[in-house]
DNA sequence: AGGAATTCCTACTATTTTAGTAGGGATTAA
DNA sequence: TTAATCCCTACTAAAATAGTAGGAATTCCT
């Protein structure tokens, strides 16, 4: 079981993004030199990130990005998702009629991959993009 | 985030193993008609829980394999432990001086999938084959 | 006005991981 | 002696991830 670099990088991007927050917009390329993350990687990544109203940019020279709400308000959850890591332990189609082992009933194991995601998801739900900093 | 099919084939495996218990030992061709997994895949999987002491096996006509400890007292742990699947958040070497960042600090999320990887863990080491029963 | 910095967007490629196949050897029950 | 079974390693195919490339649009600054 892993967490992929998209989803790592995202939320690396948006901890520093809230503890290098100043008057202006942070352009990318700050971002990629203090983190070590490719900046057109990076870009692809906050596309996401703004797309799900995580984050606002302006464009031009000295533009960038800030955060969309306060680091309070951002859940890791939020976060993981704009990103597409899903939390995916369950190998069936989560609405199928058919199980992952392609009869008409669930596997054996098919509840015991649903209360995991419950699991990893309670986690990221509860902590907060505030929280990084207190943890680090 | 995902748990990949090795994973839930061993557990879905030892799950069957220990609801189908018989007199002698059962088969891979038995759990893989049960199971839709294929028996070549199955081999290899066994072969890692034997090593780590989860099944034991009988050679020759009528083989097959029989836990070689009491449902109770395998952990889930164990079984994802014994086919590699590892609970990998971290993008560091645990051990290493260096970050993720490759720089001499650990980055700012570093703590935080520590953190994860515990909750993780935690879970698998809490539920015991037995209890899949009880799941299902 | 022009150049530099920056976001925006899409498509492509390379690398790594996962999933699964293949094949032959060894062992044992009937 | 034969069929069923485990044992073991190597290979291949498929999928997912990571990262690159390139160019368009926008905005600031001089
Ligand atoms: S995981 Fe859903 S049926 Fe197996
Ligand atoms: S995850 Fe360990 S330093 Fe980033």
């Amino acid at each position: 079981m892993k967490l992929t670099n998209k989803g790592r990088y995202a939320v690396m991007a948006m901890a520093d993004l809230a503890s290098n927050a100043k008057d202006g917009p942070i352009s990318l390329t700050e971002i990629s030199l203090r983190q070590n993350i490719s900046l057109a990687y990076l870009e692809q990544i906050f596309l996401k990130l703004k797309n799900n109203k995580l984050v606002r940019s302006s464009r031009g020279a000295n533009g960038g990005y800030v955060l969309e709400k306060p680091a309070s308000e951002i859940k890791l959850s939020n976060i993981i998702y704009a990103v597409d890591e899903e939390v995916k332990t369950l190998n069936c189609k989560k609405n199928s009629k058919r199980g992952c082992n392609n009869k008409s009933t669930k596997c054996i194991t098919h509840n015991l991959w649903d209360q995991l995601d419950q699991h990893i998801i309670g986690f990221f739900e509860k902590v907060k993009l505030q929280d990084l900093a207190k943890l680090g």
